[in-house]
RNA sequence: GUCCCCGUAGCUCAGCUGGAUAGAGCACCAGAUUCCUAAUCUGGGGGUCGUGGGUUCAAAUCCCGCCGGGGACACCA
């Protein structure tokens, strides 16, 4: 059970109970009321703000109300003091023994400890990745990927029932344009050309992926088909059929990507697949019988004409009707869709199997599409669509303060996988959630591997495996106790007196709502700083055994202040892997 | 020209959707290792929250105007 929303009933009951008596005016908006861990624990245990929200419907001072509202919380369970402070603060003191029992529910539920049902069951869409099949992911990619991965296990564990979805676009003009490098690529394999010439077909702009990944796919290629489609001059033909290989080919590689960073999506939507079902037809007949489309002719940008430019009419849609700038083109002058338009018919697919909550994870170059997605989503729900777009920023990479620009394998970019071999999944994933998404992130091989408080990730692992290795002392120390989370459970947890000792507790107690809120707000990042601040705790206590020998975590004389102790210890691991389990990251046992 | 994001300590960043004396790390200074991992910990100095208004009991947080940095701006995806 989550304390602070304990102890928010509680209040919620005494001005209740204030209404029926007459003193406080009926229909009061208890939401604003909150039950918080008050800034500094010197104030207290548990604050609220019910005086001051309440005073103006109230029709009282706050510090008048808060004396009334003090004198009826002193009587509630488990409360032992309550005051006011400053403005019309109350605070109250509650007894030591309900951390205590925080402590317990932590052995009895492991990590699912901070479980929530704000989700209520309800189903969302957490679309990410999504990068186009037509090479090997990069770093904005990886950031991307772990941004998404985290928010649906968060939102998960916060009770929503999530979809994790990949949008593969393979319908455009790039993978056309793929499928021509690799057409250079298979006739060098087959030594009808040279490197030299392909490098030169890049230069002169007739291929636009240079990147020398697309060799092994020619040879697979070679491998199914021969030579067949060297003979073969006429686009028409070898277009469709090596397409389908190259984005065959390529997702398997950013499948193959995306599990070794321990990413997984459950559905992966073909923009293809939508397109020949003709479902863009039927979001754009959807969206014209709403009379929402029309033919017209767009201005210029202002400020940046392209040399280009020139009037034409096209299918619109009137995005202006909901927040957007301009109407957005459906067609292109050619007729055919424009991505937009088939970026509509996804959403309404969506939509379609059920989904109203939808969270999208794009790249920050990508800000300027959010405004007309946004509206579409809204023309096509009648507003009742809910669609957040979390933009990543960039990610820049360096090796102790000298930029990294390059990779072995793609280029003129760092690969994903550079980036996984460099420093291991683990570190990749906690460090690109050590910043909220809408900020740029500097990542440091050199930094992020270092053993050094400065290093959140080495920290947190460092107090989990200190948390280990204080339970293999004490297998040798107690070899009859019951060290497993049940036994643990049964300690007797009221030898657990010191202030930091209930200060660790506090901390434990507050995971719930930091998830809770973390997962509403869509803010994985959240989590990390709780569990840096929850390792710091936990090193601050450890070290109080340095100074004060009888404060250890083990005492060889004193099983069960021992076993309450472990069970501490024990807590604070069981928090932190259950963080590092929604950012998909494996706690580690020890430090070597 | 328009839109989006950012601006908090010398540096890198938090700040729980409006609350109390704005917090961490690094760097700097001073301390703690016969003892569960000192890879850690304790203490100290340091901030007109870019800036000017507004909203209210209360603004780093919400609204408006400026300044500075980044990104995006017809048919590409």
């Amino acid at each position: 059970m989550n304390i602070f929303a304990t102890f928010k009933t509680r209040i919620d009951a005494v001005i209740g109970q204030l209404v029926a008596e007459g003193a406080l005016p009926a229909g009061l908006d208890l939401s604003k009321v909150a039950a918080e861990p008050p800034r500094e624990a010197a104030h207290g245990d548990v604050s609220t703000n019910a005086a001051m929200v309440l005073a103006k419907p109230a029709g009282k001072p706050p510090r008048d109300l808060a004396t009334l509202l003090v004198e009826r919380l002193k009587q509630v369970t488990d409360v032992t003091d309550a005051s006011v402070a400053g403005p019309g603060f109350i605070n109250l003191k509650i007894a030591d023994n309900i951390w205590r029992d925080g402590l317990h529910d932590v052995l009895v539920q492991g990590t699912a400890y901070g479980d929530a049902d704000v989700g209520k069951g309800e189903p969302i869409n957490v679309e990410y990745v999504s990068a186009n099949p037509t090479g090997p992911m990069h770093v904005g990619h990886a950031r991307g990927a772990v941004v998404g991965d985290a928010l649906a296990r968060l939102l998960s564990k916060a009770g929503f029932a999530v979809t994790k979805e990949y949008y593969i676009n393979d319908a455009g003009g790039q993978v056309d344009n793929v499928a021509a490098a690799l057409r250079m690529r298979y006739l060098q394999v087959l030594g009808k050309i040279t490197a030299d010439d392909v490098k030169g077909a890049l230069e002169r702009k007739e291929i636009q992926y240079g990147g020398e990944y697309l060799i092994p796919a020619a040879e697979a290629l070679v491998a199914r088909d021969g030579d067949k489609w060297a003979a073969i001059e006429d686009p028409a033909q070898w277009v469709p059929a090596l397409r389908d290989f190259t984005v065959a080919f390529m997702m398997k590689i950013v499948k193959e990507d995306l599990a070794a960073l321990g990413v997984q999506h459950d559905v992966f939507t073909s923009e293809k697949a939508l397109v020949t079902a003709g479902k863009v037809n039927d979001a754009l007949k959807f969206l014209a019988d709403a009379g929402l489309t029309y033919t017209g002719v767009l201005e210029p940008p202002k400020g940046k004409t392209p040399d280009d430019w020139e009037p034409r009419p096209q299918l619109l849609f009137k995005a202006t009707q909901f927040g957007d700038e301009v109407d957005r083109p459906l067609a292109k002058s050619d007729g055919s869709w424009t991505y937009f338009a088939a970026d509509i018919a996804y959403h309404k697919d969506k939509v379609d199997r059920g989904f109203t909550n939808l969270v999208n994870i794009w790249g920050a170059d990508h800000g300027g599409y959010v405004k007309r997605v946004k509206a579409a989503l809204s023309a096509l729900t009648a507003g009742k669509g809910q669609l957040d777009v979390l933009l990543a920023q960039m990610v820049r990479i360096f090796n102790n303060g000298e930029p990294v620009k390059m990779s072995k394998r793609a280029g003129n970019f760092v690969t994903m996988r550079d980036l996984i071999d460099e420093v291991g999944k683990d570190v990749v994933r906690f460090i690109m959630l050590t910043r909220k998404n809408d900020a740029p992130l500097d990542f440091d091989y050199a930094k992020v591997t270092e053993k050094s408080r400065e290093n959140p990730v080495f920290y947190v692992q460092y107090a989990h495996a200190r948390g280990r290795s204080v339970f293999r002392h004490a297998a040798e120390m107690f070899p009859t106790a019951d060290l497993s989370d049940a036994g643990l459970a049964k300690a007797d947890f009221t030898r657990l007196t010191d202030p930091d000792e209930i200060g660790v507790m506090r901390g434990l107690a507050n995971w719930p709502r930091t998830v809770e809120g973390a997962a509403l707000a869509h803010e994985p990042h959240r989590l990390a700083f709780y569990m840096y601040d929850l390792a710091s705790q936990f090193h601050a206590l450890w070290n109080k055994g340095n100074d004060a020998a009888e404060l250890r975590f083990l005492q060889a004389g004193d099983q069960a202040v021992s076993t309450a102790r472990l069970a501490l210890v024990r807590g604070v691991g069981l928090v932190i892997a259950s963080g590092l389990k929604v950012f998909g990251v494996d706690p580690v046992e020890e430090m070597r």
